[in-house]
RNA sequence: GUGAGUGUAGCUCAGAUGGUUAGAGCACUGGGUUGUGGCCCCAGAGGCCGAGGGUUCAAGUCCCUUCACUCACCCCA
């Protein structure tokens, strides 16, 4: 048997309830905050992402889905939705149409890592950006939808973590601060924060090891290090965000894993997924376009992992709305011709109908009604038919009457389905 | 890439120290009810015991290899 290859996973109908939820419940929230929708390749040149993301990322250099075209192009299935969207943004010259733009993106991302709890190979994220705005009321504005979007859908027990990492002023300043402060302590560290003490000093800052939380623990913190106009920036925002009434904690250990961040960085955080608790994450990224070539435009965004939002709704044990369902059982092959017609047109008048195909025994059709989870089942058998009536059974009442045929449709239309 | 755990029916799992034809519950199909689902009863179907090799008179069980899954590390949504 051929199976699915490692981190690739289907998506059952069962499953799919729970996705159409969020994505319809976010698509709601995107709107009112005056998001359009963009969907773009999930191929693009390997350059794009090693110019974003960042050459001496995890992203790139181990876990990206990178191969040659039959040109010999090297082409890359992408990791993350913000590089791509900025390429369409600037290909297709966005930025002369608004000063602002806000585009959403839902889509899959692909990362070769070892697949664990709430983590695959190709996974699934709800992307958002906001484009042209650096005033931290568009921050502000995010954390709320983020917040909003989270609780439309129907999950609370997460703690939103703020953070600025500054400027390239800045943040090269606190680097510096932080790499002789650690140099100093480094017979403490574990080997793993000795290496990255060389390629990413910031990523020390959420060591696990025992040790090395005891030195981070007296180690500089950028927020001390923001210049002025970062720090106002942060500031202003908390200033937003508690007039919003909006609970933060702010941590000054959060680091993002793309090289690209600026000023702002956001995660949204839970207990409840083991190992992989983060299940929203972003942040400003004022630099990257024009990095990329194109104007000085200042931008923000954030990514929300839809796999995780399921393993939170099933833990809560939600249960996602399901479209009641009439079952037409008929009794021999007149009834059945009838209930071709009735069947018809009851689709025609939008109700969810399902009927048999067989000449089964009506114990049968009734027990596929059943595991269908039929609301209804409409049952025509001779009698029906010479007496022009249809039996309409509720299935969880357990009763059943009798209607004349003509009246079935409004019968079902005043029942509100 | 590293570590640990687990692979027996569609699903969840039993199968001490090797010993005839490998079991249960749920699900499935049919019947008990010739036109009435769920509950109950009866019957049936369904397994190269993840794959390959080895030890042995004998392997689901022991050894080796390999593959897959799960969780964790790394990192991340």
């Amino acid at each position: 048997m051929i199976k699915a290859i490692r981190g690739f996973n289907d998506i059952l109908p069962d499953e799919i309830k729970f996705w159409e939820y969020i994505i319809d419940t976010s698509k709601k929230v995107f709107k009112s905050f005056g998001y359009k929708e963009i969907i773009i390749p999930i191929l693009e040149k390997t350059d794009l992402f090693l110019r974003t993301i960042g050459e001496a990322t995890d992203i790139v250099e181990k876990e990206m889905y990178t191969f040659s075209d039959k040109k010999g192009n090297s082409i890359t299935l992408r990791p993350e939705a913000t590089a791509g969207i900025i390429r369409a943004y600037l290909e297709h010259n966005l930025y002369t149409k608004e000063t602002i733009t806000k585009l959403y993106l839902i889509g899959p991302m692909f990362r070769y890592e070892r697949p664990q709890k709430g983590r695959y190979r190709q996974f699934y994220q709800i992307d958002a950006e906001v484009l042209g705005e650096e005033r931290p009321l568009v921050d502000a504005e995010i954390l709320v939808m983020v917040r909003q979007l989270l609780n439309n859908i129907g999950i609370d027990d997460v703690q939103i973590e703020i953070n600025s990492l500054g400027c390239k002023k800045c943040r090269g300043l606190y680097i510096k601060k932080l790499i002789s402060f650690l140099e100093g302590r480094k017979d403490e560290l574990c080997s793993d924060c000795r290496r990255r003490l060389n390629i990413n000093p910031l990523r020390i800052l959420d060591c696990k090891v025992e040790g090395c939380r005891k030195v981070i623990q007296e180690a500089p913190i950028i927020l001390d290090y923001l210049c002025n106009e970062c720090s106002n920036h942060f500031s202003d925002l908390k200033t937003y965000l508690g007039q919003l009434e909006l609970p933060f904690i702010v941590n000054p250990l959060m680091v993002r894993g793309l090289d690209y961040y600026t000023r702002t960085t956001f995660e949204v955080t839970t207990k409840k997924l083991g190992s992989q608790n983060a299940v929203v994450a972003g942040g400003r990224y004022d630099n990257l376009i024009k990095e990329l070539g194109g104007p000085d435009i200042p931008a923000i965004g954030f990514a929300m992992g839809i796999e995780r939002l399921v393993l939170l709704l099933k833990e809560k044990g939600f249960k996602p709305y399901i479209t009641p369902l009439i079952f037409v059982a008929s009794l021999g092959e007149d009834a059945k011709k009838e209930a071709i017609n009735l069947v018809k047109n009851l689709r025609e008048a939008s109700f969810s109908v399902e009927m048999d195909y067989s000449l089964k025994s009506l114990k049968a059709q009734l027990k596929r009604a059943d595991k269908l989870n039929a609301k209804y089942v409409l049952i025509i058998g001779e009698d029906e038919l010479a007496n022009e009536e249809i039996i309409i059974r509720d299935m969880e009442k357990a009763n059943q009457e009798k209607i004349k045929k003509d009246y079935i449709l409004n019968y079902l239309k005043e029942k509100n389905l």
